[in-house]
DNA sequence: TACTATTTGTCCGTATGTATG
DNA sequence: TCATACATACGGACAAATAGT
């Protein structure tokens, strides 16, 4: 016999299948039982194996449904430039979004205070969701100054990109200033946005990008498909 | 008749009240028509004020139970240096810990990558919570190289913090190398650690410190009560 | 388990004052 | 002056969730 259990040779057999691709992230493994006919060992023993791919968080057992294939989280950076074209690309995503509405309004306190403008100021505000794969990552609410990006909301609809919207008004850099991270479970609105099980928890960040100068030029609220996203620091 | 609506002196009668804490953070506030009978309006404007209360996040209501008052979350700067201690002292929270678990063991796979270590090697893993205010506010497990910190466990032990019981190994100062966020429901253990109700959100933070050469020297996940906290960034 | 009272959530409607053209 | 639209406030009824017995 070899030293290692017999559980751990089914575990990698599993988990390079899954990294091959063979069983895709939502998909539903074998039934425990048709797994333990296939490697010809005990259910115990399929068990086992399942059990450590679990604690790995490769993959999700549920009670009375099956084995599934966990959806990898993204890494999203939040360093000094957050871009998400940028982000999902390099995490070898296809990023696209998809605009929900588009108007301009006063701002109230909070965005006020945010953009450091005196009330009573407009605002563009844009709410859109953001893809990954062609699946909902994010909700994301962002009010942008309307005196100083007059144009903002015609090119957000033809760029469909921030950082491209902010580059017909000139602005060819900007950083973040400050983000705040909280978690909530998604309500009935978001879930149905983001497509998720009500209940689902959900990532929500509030920031503020600014100019080279350290002008606020927006103030954005995004809410994050928790199983899809893992926001990452390098402070390096 | 005044030009601003009715409501919004109820809304700001309440905030003041919530501001000066006659209700406290967790309390019920009075009933949507004990409200109405206070303030001789209809039930339906109380409900208008409420509704601008809780899209400040500042009540929550829970149908069939009442309206509460929120627990403002701590704002917990994760930057270049993270120091639960002074975190909570700068928000004007009281810190303290309570040491779950102390052991020393062979590190797993993870560990060995996260801390760069030739496996097998030993690590002292610490489990336990930290209160704010006396309140559970994160379940933390850290784990360190045994080889280089041998007397860690009595350390903690003996101070309760890991930034002294680094120092009683002659390390006076150490940096965040990266940070990993993600969001989950609380599983029954942790919200039986954490005191909360099971399926409530957490933060999770995946994290390694290092020394003054880059050199890993702590292994940490932490799951923050995402109701108490708030992570916050400042890239200024 | 089942039942009941309480409390919020959602819907129907009515009435009034204000702004607009 | 009139018609219309809108915001505000009120009144009631029922649904849905919760808590206690």
């Amino acid at each position: 016999m070899g030293r290692s259990p017999l559980w751990t040779a089914i575990r990698t057999a599993l988990s390079e299948e899954i990294a091959k691709g063979q069983y895709a992230p939502g998909d539903r493994l074998p039934t425990e039982a048709q797994l333990a006919a296939r490697f010809a060992v005990n259910r115990h023993t399929v068990r086992r194996a399942l059990a450590a791919l679990a604690e790995e968080e490769i993959v999700h057992a549920r009670r009375g449904s099956g084995v599934f294939v966990r959806h990898v989280p993204t890494p999203y950076p939040i360093g000094r430039r957050v871009r998400f074209q940028q982000n999902l690309l390099a995490a070898g995503r296809v990023p696209d979004r998809r605009i929900l509405h588009l108007e301009t309004r006063t701002a109230n306190d909070r965005e006020c205070a945010a953009l450091r403008l005196d009330e009573p100021a407009d605002v563009h505000v844009y709410e859109g969701i953001s893809l990954s794969d062609g699946f909902p990552l994010a909700f994301v609410r962002s009010v942008f100054p309307a005196i100083r990006f007059p144009d903002m909301l015609d090119a957000l609809r033809t760029t469909r990109s921030i950082t491209a919207a902010f580059a017909v008004h000139g602005l060819a850099d900007y950083t973040r200033a400050s983000t705040e991270i909280t978690a909530k479970t998604a309500s009935s609105t978001l879930s149905a946005l983001l497509e998720l099980q009500p209940g689902t928890p959900v990532l929500r960040t509030v920031s503020v990008n600014v100019d080279g100068a350290g002008v606020p030029i927006e103030f954005g609220r995004t809410w994050f498909n928790a199983d899809r996203v893992a926001l990452t620091l390098d402070d390096t």
